[in-house]
DNA sequence: TTATAATAATACCTTTTGGTATCATGTCAA
DNA sequence: TTGACATGATACCAAAAGGTATTATTATAA
């Protein structure tokens, strides 16, 4: 967990996983599309495939990164347990708001 | 975005969102929590507040911080990228495995 | 087989991060 | 008003992060 949010945590490895969404690519690919030497690359590179965000395929001399979806979802499910807070917080509100008038109900009532 | 995602990318930090989830804390019941000091619990607050995922409330001579699950969203919506990237390749599968018994059929036609 | 292309590994530098200790400020309560 | 409590602000430290430059490996192709 705390590998994949270290992973997500950086500009430049978030924009390399939206590269990787489109396809495949070496570390030259990605290389090319930055301002940073190589070493900076494979830096980056290193921490997305210890957040196992990517996966590393060895074909000859290149190294192919090869983006992992499933790997988001753990990302996701942790977040999600705010979004469910949320929820329940909204619906504390309207159970209040629900009792306060069957109070009020009961005021009548007597 | 960046701020959002280096907010997320700390274990403590990510605690203490637990935490506050349960209910809104000042900074001495956070510290209760850990075995940090005082300063070090403010900056994770400070770095939690400057990614808007609490909100501090000023009451007297305490100071109040409080979740805004709101802001999840920011980080949930990146990442609900690669789960819709995950579905279209889905997608181009079952597309490219229907194409084939297409061309197949052809074959048979023929 | 040998030069070259792609990557790996190492050493080094600067900035940021997570932490401490210390001192200053503001606020409540007796 | 004055002491104690909650926090703010600095200064400082060690380790990690992000980067460069340089020196190996390894694999392909002529």
């Amino acid at each position: 967990m705390q590998e994949v949010f270290r992973a997500l945590a950086d500009d430049k490895r978030r924009d390399i996983l939206m590269l990787l969404s489109d396809q495949d690519m070496t570390i030259g690919d990605v290389v090319d599309k930055f301002d940073i030497t190589r070493a900076a690359v494979k830096k980056h590179l290193k921490i997305l495939e210890e957040g196992k965000l990517i996966s590393v395929h060895v074909r000859g001399r290149e190294r192919i990164n090869r983006l992992e979806p499933m790997a988001f979802q753990a990302a996701t499910e942790w977040l999600s347990f705010f979004s469910q807070y949320w929820d329940t917080h909204l619906n504390k509100l309207s159970t209040a708001i629900e009792n306060e008038q069957g109070e009020n109900n009961d005021k009548h009532n007597n």
